[in-house]
DNA sequence: TACCAGGAGAAAA
DNA sequence: TTTTCTCATGGT
């Protein structure tokens, strides 16, 4: 079993997942922040409530009053740092000159700028990254740790980059192949593990229906 | 009822 | 430097 076998295996379970489902580039940045330890139909009520009243606009969500913006995003859950994530994430893009400016910088510059922003993390950096930038990054989150370590792919105490080198290397320099990888890793993670309490070693269960 | 979800930052040890 | 706590709604 390799990084490249497993790849292969979701992709034939599951089939391509074409991530991110959002209308624009902005729409994904909101929802990485949104998505933070929450499930993506709360993120989507969210995102239908700003869309609902216009205010789906970094001015929009910079200027208006801020509870509410937390009122919009409170199915997401834990709204009130959402709103001053979403704000720092929205002051630093209007700052940098929007969308069109950004898209110019240089990957690594982009991602240390990004990692500089308050509420933006190496995993919704990479998410913004990847889906709303289109950069080649691979995503790493608790469930390709949980996943690899359980394949003994990986040891599972990693740092974020070792693993996120560890991926592209494997992988090669390809954003599709990290955009599905990514999405895939997700996907099987919901569809076998929806024991109570989560179980996380079904991976190796003959039972799993996305068995690797 | 208790657990958990597509994390991150601050505080405490 | 590493670990623990806090933020919070809503589905199962």
């Amino acid at each position: 079993m390799s990084i490249r076998r497993v790849y292969k295996s979701l992709l034939e379970n599951y089939g391509p997942q074409s991530w991110w489902p959002s209308d624009s580039p902005f729409e994904t940045m909101v929802g990485a922040i949104l998505t933070q330890n929450t499930t993506w139909t709360h993120v989507e009520k969210a995102i239908n409530n700003l869309k609902a009243n216009k205010a789906l606009t970094p001015e929009t969500i910079l200027y208006r009053d801020e509870a509410q913006i937390a009122a919009w995003i409170k199915p997401s859950g834990y709204y009130n740092v959402k709103t001053r994530r979403l704000r720092a994430l929205c002051a630093w893009l209007v700052e940098s000159g929007g969308e069109e400016a950004i898209a110019k910088m240089p990957t690594p510059a982009l991602r240390e700028a990004l990692l500089g922003v308050k509420g933006v993390g190496p995993e919704t950096c990479d998410d913004i990254l990847l889906y709303a930038l289109n950069r080649p990054v691979f995503v790493i989150d608790n469930y390709t740790r949980r996943i690899f370590s359980r394949l003994d792919l990986i040891d599972g105490g990693e740092s974020y980059d070792e693993l996120q080198a560890l991926f592209e290397q494997a992988m090669g320099d390809d954003r599709d192949v990290f955009s599905e990888y990514h999405a895939l890793i997700v996907i099987h993670a919901k569809e076998v593990c929806r024991k109570k309490p989560a179980c996380h070693a079904c991976c190796f269960a003959t039972s799993c229906p996305g068995r690797i």
